[in-house]
DNA sequence: GTGTTTGCAAAGTGTTTGCAATTTA
DNA sequence: TAAATTGCAAACACTTTGCAAACAC
């Protein structure tokens, strides 16, 4: 049987042990994010998300919410686009692919694409991650 | 002795090629963009920075101009920040590193930095560009 | 002169914030 | 009950747009 009966104890530890209160609506977007694998949304796509299956969250929390759980380690927070930021439910080193077209952000798995070389980065700094976008369109 | 005293023909050329007049406030925006190479700014700091010299050009027409000149291909406009748009004077193939502490954006030359593989890419579809953004911070 | 370009101010978009009311532990 | 969270509306930052005046050819 194992967790079966509590489909978001991993969730619901990841939030107590970064103590966000499993809230109702913090339940309803992770329910909405984490239920389907390697999903990637706007603040503004959850926002309706959520509204068309009947709960209600402000859109300030989802906003909200997405950083807290980007914070805590449950989200990837993607730029592709100025004026619009994604967040990814794949946590796990990989890339990406752009439609410029229609907005949409697809997974790249990280063994299809690799850097190879090694940039001279800035005195005292270090590198925090890679990203590598695949533009695409017509 | 060649093109020595006329600095902007090229410019001028490019401006002509795609019917863009060259007033005042583009050869003053393109004497600022082209004089350095490898540039990096923003609408506002290059407004800041017209602004300093004298020139007089409004935020409007620095937006306009930069659009114009990346439509132009004088330009390539780069993503490494939601909310807030660089346009890069390299319009060759090469990469980048941001600093997200200071918002600096650096080139990192082609050839230091190259993907490996071959992404699969949606139906109908073609590549655009692939950006590699190297992320670094304290 | 004719069509293009500019500048302003207003509108637009995505996002953040202040704060009173509500909820959680 | 004390502290965290929410929702609203206002504020924000960046960008675009409408239109009359100015400019280029």
């Amino acid at each position: 049987m194992l967790n079966r009966t509590r489909p978001f104890s991993h969730v619901l530890e990841q939030l107590r042990s970064v103590n966000l209160r499993p809230t109702r609506q913090r339940l309803a977007l992770a329910k909405l994010l984490f239920e389907k694998p390697d999903r990637h949304v706007t603040a503004e796509a959850l926002h309706k998300e959520a509204a068309a299956e009947g709960a209600r969250v402000s859109l300030a929390t989802v906003y909200n919410t997405l950083h807290q759980f980007t914070e805590a380690g449950l989200l990837k927070e993607i730029t592709v686009d100025a004026g619009c930021s994604y967040f990814d439910t794949n946590i796990t080193s990989h890339h990406h692919c752009y439609d410029e077209d229609t907005g949409a952000l697809m997974d790249i798995p990280a063994q299809h694409l690799q850097v190879v070389g090694s940039p001279a980065i800035p005195e005292g700094k270090s590198i925090r991650r890679i990203d590598i976008v695949v533009r695409v369109g017509e």
